[in-house]
DNA sequence: CACTGCTGTGAGACCGTTCCCACATGGGAC
DNA sequence: GTCCCATGTGGGAACGGTCTCACAGCAGTG
C-alpha cells in the first residue's frame, strides 16, 4: 500500500500540500501552471485521495451501516430484506456512500457498536430490533432510520408498509370471488407486518358478514416456507375436511411452503383451493402456479431509507416522517 | 458525535494520554490504580475507541470490499450470490473485518477505485470481471480473491466449484435413468462455469454412446428464469416434437423457468420429461416438483474467500491455492 | 500615492490514535 | 555503593489529509 501521499505529489510538484490541496478539491485559488502540474501528476502516480484521513478531519465517513436483525435467515439470500438491501446499495452509491452491511443473530448491540467505532455516519436497521438497541443507538446521537421494524417506537423514522391495508385488500379479494371459508397460517404476531396483515384480513372479512368460526387462523413460530409447509402438513386434515376454499398466509414464503404440500397432495390451485400471499418476493412470480399476493416495495423502502437517512445525516431541518408506501394487489395464477 | 476521546480519558483520570492506550491495548506496563481508574471511566463515559483513527496509524483498516460484477441481477437478492456474501458476512465478523458490499453495473473499475480509497484490506471479486479490472486493481498491490468468476487468470487466487465434474454426474443421472433424448438449455458459455458444466456433461453423454444428434442444445444469453421461460416457450414446438424425455439446464434459474412453462402445458414432471438444474440454490428445494440439482455449496465459497484473502492480508507465507470444490448431486422430485 | 481587494501561495494546527523513546523509581545481585 | 533490570509513566512524532491564517504581489480607484 505505498499509494503517494498529496506530500509525495507537492515534493515532485514544488509547491506545498495546501496548494494541492486546493486543486484537488477545487475551492480557494490556484494558477494554471500549478493546476497542469499536480493534476499531471496525479495522472501519472495513480493518486487515489486516502479516505481514512479524510474522514479524520471531517469527522465524515460517509459510510453507512445496515444492521438486519434475523435469528432465522441471513440477510443477503433473504427473499423479501436482500432487496431492501440492494436498493440501499443503489442509491447509496448515487449518494456517495459507502455501505458496510452486517446481520445480528444474537439481537444485541455488539454489531451496532462495532459500527459505531467504525464512525458510520449514519445506520439503518431493518426487522426486529430490540428496544434496547434503538437506545443504545440513541445514546450515541447516530443518526438512524428504522426499515420494517418489529415495532414502531417514537419519534423514531421508520419506513413500513400500509398492512393493515395489504390485509384488508386480500380480504376483498377473496371474498369477492366467493370464497367463504379461508384458511389462514399467520406470521409471527410480535412483528408488527404480520400482526397488522392479519388484523386487516379479518376487519375487513367481519364487514363482510363472514363469520369468524368460517376462518381457521393457524399462528407460525417463523415466517419461513419450511414452517409454511409445516402447517399445511399438520393440519391437512383439518383443511380437507373444513371445506376451505382458499388460503391466505400474512407472508409469501408461508404461503408458498404451504401451496407445495397441497400440490404435492394434488391438490388443484386454483381450482379447488385459491392462495394469496404478501410480500411479492421474486419466487412468487417464479412458482408454479405462480402466487397472487400483496405487492409490498421492497426497493422504494431501501431507496427512502437511505434518502432519509442521508438528510438527517446532513442535519436538513424538519425531515418529515415518510408515509406508510401503498399495497398493491398482485392477481396471479393461484386465485381466481 | 461527541463520543470521548482518549485524551479526554486522560484527563479525567490524571493520567497521558500514552498510559490510556498501554491499558486499552494491554500492552507495556500499567499500575492497577491507572487500570483501575481509566476502566472505570471508559465504562463510564461509554468511550468507543475511533477506528479510522487507529486505521490512521496502522494502515490497516480491517474492511474488505465485495465487489460484484454483473449487469443483470442486483446482488444481495440474487440466489447464488447472495448465499456467497452471506457467508462473507458470517466468516468475516468472526475474523474482525467488516464488509462493505458494492454492485457494479457497468463492469467498469469506478467501484473499485471507490474500494481503494476507502483503504480496504483486501477485496473480493465476483462474478463477470474483465482482465482490466484486475490489472487495475493488482497495480495498486491490493489483495484480492476471486470467487467463481467468468474466467481462470494465472496466478489469481480464484475459487471455484468442480463444474465440468458437475456436468458429468448430470449426464450419468440422466442416462443411468433411461434418457436418450435429452435437452438442453446452455447458459453464456463466455463464462468459465457455464462452459464448463456444457462441456463435462456433452463429453460424458458422448461416452455413454449417445449421438450429439440426440441432444438438443439452446444457448441463453442470460442465466435467468426470465430467460429459462422464454426459451422452453420459444422452442416448445421442436421439444414436443422431439421426444425430449429429459431437460438440463446449466443452472437452477434457467431450469426453473422452463419447468414452469413446461408445467403450464401440463407436462408432468418427472413422469413425462425428467429435469436437472445446477447449483441449487435455495428455491430448488421449494419449487414444486422440488429440483433435482447439482449442489455447489455457496456457503463454502464465501468463507474460504475471507479465509484466503485473510491470509494474504496478514502475508502469510505461500498461501496455497484452493482446491476446486466437489459438487454434489441432490435428487428430488424433477427426476425419476 | 495610499488604500483596497483579488489572486496565489505556504506554514502549521488539527483530527484520534499508536508507538518509540526518555526518564524515574526501587529492589536485587554483586 | 554501584549496576542492572523490571515496572510505570509521559512527551511527542507520525499517519494523510483539510483548513485557517498570514502574507506577498499587483491592478484598480480616488
Amino acid at each position: 500500500m505505498d499509494n503517494p501521499t498529496i506530500k509525495e505529489i507537492a515534493r515532485r510538484a514544488g509547491v506545498s500540500k495546501s496548494t494541492v490541496s486546493r486543486i484537488i478539491s477545487g475551492n480557494g485559488y490556484s494558477s494554471p501552471e500549478a493546476r497542469n502540474k499536480v493534476l499531471g501528476l496525479i495522472e501519472e502516480l495513480q493518486y487515489k485521495p486516502n479516505a481514512v484521513a479524510r474522514a479524520m478531519v471531517s469527522q465524515r465517513t460517509h459510510n453507512i451501516g445496515v444492521l438486519l436483525y434475523r435469528r432465522d435467515l441471513p440477510i443477503a439470500s433473504h427473499p423479501f430484506y436482500g432487496k431492501i438491501v440492494d436498493a440501499v446499495l443503489l442509491e447509496a452509491a448515487r449518494l456517495n456512500y459507502s455501505i458496510f452491511v452486517t446481520t445480528d443473530h444474537d439481537m444485541s448491540y455488539r454489531s451496532a457498536d462495532f459500527m459505531i467505532e467504525k464512525r458510520v455516519d449514519g445506520l439503518i436497521l431493518i426487522s426486529r430490533l430490540q428496544q434496547n438497541v434503538i437506545d443504545h443507538i440513541t445514546n450515541f446521537g447516530i443518526p438512524f432510520v428504522m426499515v420494517n421494524g418489529s415495532t414502531d417506537v417514537d419519534g423514531v423514522i421508520h419506513i413500513v408498509n400500509q398492512d393493515e391495508e395489504g390485509g384488508r385488500m386480500v380480504a376483498e379479494h377473496l371474498t369477492q370471488t366467493g370464497h367463504k371459508r379461508i384458511f389462514v397460517i399467520a406470521g409471527p404476531q410480535s412483528h408488527r407486518s404480520h400482526h397488522l396483515r392479519l388484523r386487516g384480513f379479518l376487519t375487513s372479512i367481519r364487514q363482510s358478514g363472514i363469520q369468524e368460526s368460517n376462518a381457521s387462523i393457524q399462528s407460525a413460530g417463523t415466517s419461513t416456507f419450511g414452517e409454511g409447509y409445516e402447517i399445511m402438513r399438520r393440519e391437512w386434515n383439518q383443511f380437507r375436511e373444513g371445506g376451505y376454499t382458499a388460503l391466505f398466509a400474512t407472508n409469501d414464503m408461508l404461503a408458498m411452503g404451504a401451496m407445495k404440500f397441497l400440490l404435492e397432495q394434488s391438490v388443484r390451485i386454483p381450482e379447488q383451493v385459491s392462495v394469496v400471499g404478501f410480500d411479492d418476493v421474486d419466487f412468487a412470480a417464479m412458482f408454479s402456479p405462480s402466487l397472487t399476493t400483496i405487492k409490498v416495495d421492497a426497493g422504494d423502502m431501501g431507496t427512502k431509507s437511505v434518502h432519509l437517512l442521508d438528510q438527517l445525516i446532513r442535519q436538513e431541518q424538519n425531515v418529515e416522517h415518510p408515509s406508510q408506501l401503498v399495497p398493491r394487489l398482485i392477481v396471479r395464477q393461484s386465485t381466481k
